[in-house]
DNA sequence: TTGTACGCGTTATCAA
DNA sequence: TTGATAACGCGTACAA
């Protein structure tokens, strides 16, 4: 293993001096720097991460926290991982992966130990148990989802509400009076933020509407059709947000003679990869879980600098405005 | 922060001895360890990751590089993902997840700075990049796939020719004699284990069948579907291994009139929580992704333990018995 | 602009 | 059965 002080030897300078160099920390004269570098690439240097991280205090590792049973979220999640992954490595930093089955002694053992400089929590609830183990150890995090008490902490997500309001929007703006909003049976919040932006704006805008649940398989989704043309058979426009719901919609429309979007508008709340393996290919209002990841990112990063430069983290709550991507499963009322 | 010294200090030991209560390395007096045990809880002790990396010289963290866009994979990515991490931790190891977007230069670099003590591959192609870098640097490996050249390698991976196989021999028993084999338009290979094995016993057992791609959505499958029929009307059973096409598939059945599994018997080959969602819930040939993970992590650490020992790791290449389990969409041909 | 020297908190060797 | 003590390889305050 080459070390700092081979590099040293070789380029004739102290190892301080290396040092200096590659973390750009002083300003060095351009015929040392050169020196150095040359010496670095003969003898094939790499820093030891063990021993960077002993004599820094800080291991440039961020700990992630992702759920077990993410159930249908699982893809989702992923996406996330990803691009927090991405994100920290342009910053230098690496991503250690902590499943939440050690539940919230995860994130007490990897700040305890100094394995993680900070913890990115995903999948959030309300009232996370992660949480007061965060407030316990001072450990910076950043959280994606939104807590009750966010006193300290830095958050995003999307802006559920918003994603909601735009649906109810677009399907007003096309002349549709009666919708039906197709949530999920595993969905138990009576205050599901998009149900209430959708509902809010819904009112507003003079819109009729029923929200309905599905378990999310053909079955589910065919009664959850039958009771919403049952109650309401003027219906002529769906919101769904659940994935599982979609097919069995499509086919559920179709096979009972009506065409989308000709006789039955849908919009759907998924990501965009999910709404163009449908035909026809749907209008969604979705959010980029990538930005969620790369904001999360960033968020933890400032908190992290602010305390190495010794002030006081600041507090950011970021919503993430969706889009609106108008395809083929949305049209004017006839 | 509480350290190794604090502790002797105040059970009155050396330093040296609370590191071998700890570890467990030297045999201790049972005097002693209580001393030291209840100095640990006393000061809320908890040993320095970083510390105790530069001078084990091994960081007990092992590297995941999982594929950047993996596509229709993801959900399985985080399922390896996470059973590796699970699985790890077992053995008092962490994670780190490295993004393909690093490309081979990722894993040169977690094993040049010492940050992990082994690398994960997951995803592993025929020909992958990443493998010569292994060679080059003599990093310890376990692959979940198969590459070619497997020399000097431990790997793990579904054993897909025995899943085709074992689906011939469950439509073969059920009196089918003409299948059809829906796979998907991404595969390019030839020699499609699956599609090998499936082969195989088909002829074995006097199947005639035909082997057709969909691209995962409905119109691409509605095509795969008519052509099926118009080359073999006689058709009376599917194997499908493609996620993307079974829902349109199931729909194709319903609405061209036959009925599953009376008229037309369903095998997917995916997992079981895609089977269950379906109707009828399907029955599948599958392999435990969690299993893939777990064994790869077992592999990994069985070569580092046999290094720490100077001995020569041995190569294992497992492959993984999937499973059959018949749900409501086959049945006897009538 | 550069060098010296100490510290980071463990592990592990060598003695006792 | 236990204790000193020398690494481990790098960062940085202090000195020059």
């Amino acid at each position: 293993m080459v070390t700092l002080a081979d590099v040293a030897r070789h380029a004739g300078v102290s190892s301080s001096t290396v040092s200096y160099v590659l973390s750009g920390k002083r300003t060095i004269s351009e015929e040392t720097r050169r020196r150095v570098e040359q010496a670095v690439a003969e003898l094939g240097y790499h820093p030891n991460a063990r021993a960077r991280a002993l004599a820094a205090r800080r291991s440039y590792i961020l700990a992630l926290v992702v759920p077990l049973r993410a159930d249908s979220h699982e893809p989702i999640m992923m996406e996330i991982a990803t691009s927090v992954t991405v994100a920290a490595r342009q910053y230098g930093y690496d991503v250690l992966l902590i499943t939440n089955d050690e539940g919230p002694e995860g994130v007490r053992r990897v700040a305890l130990t100094g394995l993680a400089d900070g913890v990115i929590l995903m999948d959030v609830g309300l009232d996370d148990e992660r949480i007061p183990v965060l407030r316990e150890l001072g450990t910076q995090a950043a959280l994606i989802g939104l807590p009750d008490d966010r006193a300290g902490l830095s958050c995003v997500d999307h802006d559920f509400a918003a994603a909601g309001a735009m649906c109810a929007d677009h399907l007003a703006d096309l002349g549709h009076r009666e919708i039906a909003f197709v949530g999920h049976t595993s969905d138990t919040r009576h205050d599901n933020p998009t149900v209430v932006g959708f509902r809010e704006r819904a009112q507003e805008r003079g819109l009729r509407f029923v929200h309905r649940a599905s378990e999310g398989n053909y079955d589910s989704t065919a009664g959850t059709f039958a009771r919403i043309f049952a109650d309401r058979p003027a219906t002529t426009a769906f919101v769904v947000q659940n994935d599982g719901a979609i097919g069995p919609l499509l086919n559920l429309l179709r096979t009972s003679g009506r065409t989308v979007p000709e006789d039955a508008s849908v919009v759907a709340l998924c990501p965009d990869r999910v709404a163009e393996q449908h035909t026809p290919r749907l209008t969604t209002v979705s959010g980029s879980y990538q930005d969620l990841g790369r904001v999360a990112v960033e968020q933890l990063l400032r908190r992290l600098t602010a305390v190495s430069r010794g002030e006081e983290p600041t507090d950011e709550q970021l919503l993430l405005t969706p889009t609106l991507t108008v395809r083929e499963s949305t049209a004017p009322r006839v």
